[in-house]
DNA sequence: CTGAAAGCGCTTACAG
DNA sequence: CTGAAAGCGCTTACAG
């Protein structure tokens, strides 16, 4: 590979003009006829910097890291792509990581963080976790935003409209004819959870229908949550004519375990699930979701974290361009009794 | 950060004797005393090596590359760990970027690989590319394996036993009692489709019933290509009692697409599908499927390339362990007429 | 307008 | 058994 010292024998100068030619340091006095020569010995040896030599000298890694509880989850992967094309015009690389590695044993985050091998971190917790844990687990100084979180104590952080997408799926069942609705939700230590908790009730609340606590489930954002939450509804007594189901994952186990009770969605239960991910068109109904601005989550997230690298310190994003929109798909029809008035 | 001369300062030596001594130099020759010194020197300082001054001396990034076309796919994330943690082991970095980035526009590749960012590329090529594509692309120098293509020509690569995984998928419904099987097969360029299409005319060979081209198909690997496979079968004519769906992910589809044209699945119609991932428990009928060692897949892709970076040449690496299993969920059952015979 | 030099934090061949 | 020194490839304050 070609170094600054080949380019500059090359165009006979010292190092120091083609570096800062290369860098447009706008402190450079230097000749137009210089500088073309300089331009000219670049082309022709095709040079790269040497990343490790610059990140020694600049004390920076150009790398950040994302960590996620699960690569498994397609929740995940929009905002993954906000990063790091976010990440990439800046010249930056992303390393993907997981939850798991803010860990008080094998503290990976630690590591990565002392080694210098990462500028810093983007961080989406694990829904049973502590928000508070990872200040414990983070090295002091190291630049960091929480993703998903509205508000976080301690560290920056990016979240969509959680409220505004719940209140959104809940003001669409009832301008659907429906009077009796449910919620199942969240895990509530989970700031999103709280936030799509405070979204229905509030269209609720809007439409004058009386919340009840027995169609509110709070088992957690996977599809054997969401089995779950429906098995205890089930078995708790009479059903809600429709459901607004805080996650696309637990919506796919709600409609598995309508299946298996003989429940017929949507014709005996509307379902409106917030996230549009892919599975949603290949569920048996399709889903009706809530489409949020994920990309742009992980987009805000990437751009947060390198204006605290930057220095700029602590700040929180909320996230609601483009703002959350329904997707109709056919989980949800006027609740029955309305459909027998209306004829 | 405390620096290897302020340890050797904390310990009244040289600082190459603490390198020597953290790197566990064979040459070095200390006396016990001096080395407990430097020990306890090192864990007074919490000392952690530099990254980037370390990288620029060795000539190593200590970082690896894993380009996956579509980070939204939840087959690549059990691969992906295992890369991920075998890498860990030897100390080696992920960094995570899209197959896109093997671009001839916009050569992301040519980019980390020329700044040292990276010491070596794992690849998963999209279907619809040409296998050879890559060699243009990638530096001529680039350690790098192929994941999930069997023998590639030209760079290292790894796969499973996908002959085997049809074969195993395509018998266990013989042995239901099927004679009419059909092929939801991927796209005929990627060697996973071809050697899946091989092991399911073995298995009917095997059992002597005659293949019928016009109940195979080979639109790919996603829900979308399932869907329209299952329409093609459903226009051509007599549908087979069963299928074997090369991808968990068009099964989805074919589910999607079955529901939709009335069929009942298990009753009308079996379905197994190759590869097991989490929405297999979630889609109704759950899915019975071949499951396959992914995550052993993304560890040998990992130790492959590590081979490769230290100059050990090329290598094709056939996993099969542990080998491919039937996961038997609810998608499948005897055909109607052997049923009727049996009673 | 351009260059010489220091220094980022390591590793390692060499000297003693 | 241990140390002094070169050098990996950059950037940048300073000198001229």
């Amino acid at each position: 590979m070609a170094r600054l010292r080949d380019v500059a024998a090359r165009a006979g100068v010292s190092v120091s003009v083609v570096s800062r030619v290369l860098n447009e340091d706008p402190k450079l006095r230097i000749r137009e006829e210089t500088r073309a020569r300089v331009l000219r010995a670049i082309d022709g040896t095709n040079y790269t910097h040497n990343h490790a030599a610059r990140a020694l000298r600049l004390r920076r890694s150009g790398a950040i890291a994302l960590l996620i509880p699960d690569v498994t989850n397609a929740i995940f992967s929009e905002p993954s792509r906000g990063v790091a094309e976010t990440a990439a015009e800046a010249d930056l690389v992303v390393l993907l990581g997981r939850s798991e590695w803010l860990d008080a044993e094998n503290n990976v985050v630690a590591k990565l963080s002392h080694q210098g091998r990462v500028d810093g971190f983007i961080i989406q917790l694990r829904d049973e976790e502590r928000s508070t844990k990872v200040l414990d687990l983070l090295p002091v100084d190291a630049p960091a935003v929480v993703m998903n979180w509205h508000q976080h104590k301690g560290l920056s952080s990016v979240a969509m409209d959680d409220f505004e997408a719940a209140r959104l799926a809940t003001s669409f069942l009832v301008d659907l004819g429906h009077r009796s609705i449910g919620l199942i939700g969240g895990l509530p230590q989970t700031s999103t959870a709280r936030a799509r908790e405070r979204g229905f009730r509030r269209a609720l609340a809007d439409a004058g229908i009386a919340m009840r606590r027995d169609w509110m489930t709070q088992f957690g954002y996977t599809p054997g949550a969401g089995r779950v939450a429906l098995q205890h509804l089930l078995s708790a007594g009479t059903l809600p004519t429709c459901l607004v189901v805080a996650n696309v994952n637990a919506a796919v186990g709600v409609l598995s375990a309508a299946h298996d009770a003989g429940l017929d969605v949507p014709e005996q239960l509307s379902i409106v699930a917030i996230h549009d991910t892919w599975i949603a068109e290949h569920t048996s109904p399709p889903l009706t979701t809530v489409r949020m601005p994920f990309y742009e989550l992980g987009a805000a997230a990437a751009r947060t974290l390198m204006g605290v690298i930057e220095g700029g310190g602590k700040h929180h994003v909320l996230v609601r361009d483009p703002p959350p929109v329904i997707m109709p798909r056919r989980s949800h029809m006027s609740p029955a009794g309305s459909r027998r008035a209306r004829r």
